[in-house]
DNA sequence: ATACGTGCAAAGCGTTTGCATTTCT
DNA sequence: AGAAATGCAAACGCTTTGCACGTAT
């Protein structure tokens, strides 16, 4: 059953930022509204958001913050482990609020990824690589190509 | 057996840069002396050289280029198909001039991406993806977690 | 009270681009 | 000869940073 993931839903979202507060407390880093403003951007947008996505919709809901505490929060986010950042081909940061086990569609004519679940390629068990001194966190495929959109455009040519 | 994978040798190399020639024939697309120092410089690095990277290449080769050539002849080199950028988590575009299936470690704390080869996770066919109109051309399994060096860091402090 | 976070504007850095010149086919 | 690529420098866009001020613990 292959299947494009739906956005983060309300009650992941509620237990998501619970975690980020938890967290926040051991390691002793202050709650503040800014922080608050990101997760919650982050969590509902789908699909690895560029800082300044972030930023924008943060301005939309008229959310009191500034593009530098926008990357400065996103950076905390990571550090965290709250959010990851996510593997792109561009040149521009992009971050992944998804931390189950997921795989990814890249375009490789417009660069857009889109997440997917396929049970028939997700590991039940992360490949060993001590071998390498490498301790795995987590594992995804890549699946690289090009999108619908994309080839309709290639088509025409 | 898992292995990371040695770079490119002389054989591979000159049979990279044949096709590349072909290609860019086949495109109409001059050959210059630039454009010849770029692919040999990709293909005599391992892991992911950034645009800068390769420019630093060209010039302790001593070779006549400028950095605005390097970029856009990384550029044509990806749009012929001969390298391909690779995904990384980082700000910075990096390019892959390995084509043959393989994977990636990568480290989450340095940014690191080593290239490795191991055919218990290599799959045998494309998986199909039409189902989302996407045509698959390459599939790489990401393996993300700390390297070596970066574990290391982390128990000192 | 103090350490840390924030906002603003400026700096930094990787990348792209306009234009005159050179080089390839 | 004509089309395309190159080099240079300036422009551009994303990200980080220094500093004065505000806020959480």
């Amino acid at each position: 059953m292959k299947r494009i993931l739906a956005p983060i839903n309300a009650e992941t979202k509620r237990r998501r930022i619970a975690e980020f507060e938890r967290r926040c407390r051991e390691a002793g880093i202050p709650m503040t509204d800014q922080r608050r403003i990101v997760v919650e951007a982050v969590l509902d947008m789908h699909c690895h958001p560029t800082a300044d996505q972030v930023y924008a919709s943060s301005q939309v809901r008229r959310a009191r913050i500034s593009r530098a505490t926008v990357y400065r929060s996103l950076e905390s986010l990571v550090m965290l482990g709250v959010i990851t950042k996510a593997c792109h081909p561009g040149d521009v940061v992009r971050y992944d609020a998804r931390l189950e086990p997921h795989h990814h569609l890249v375009c490789l004519e417009c660069g857009e990824v889109v997440d997917i679940a396929d049970p028939s390629i997700t590991m039940t068990r992360l490949p060993d690589m001590s071998v390498f001194g490498f301790e795995v966190r987590d594992c995804r495929m890549q699946l690289r190509g090009v999108c619908r959109r994309c080839r309709r455009k290639e088509k025409k040519r």
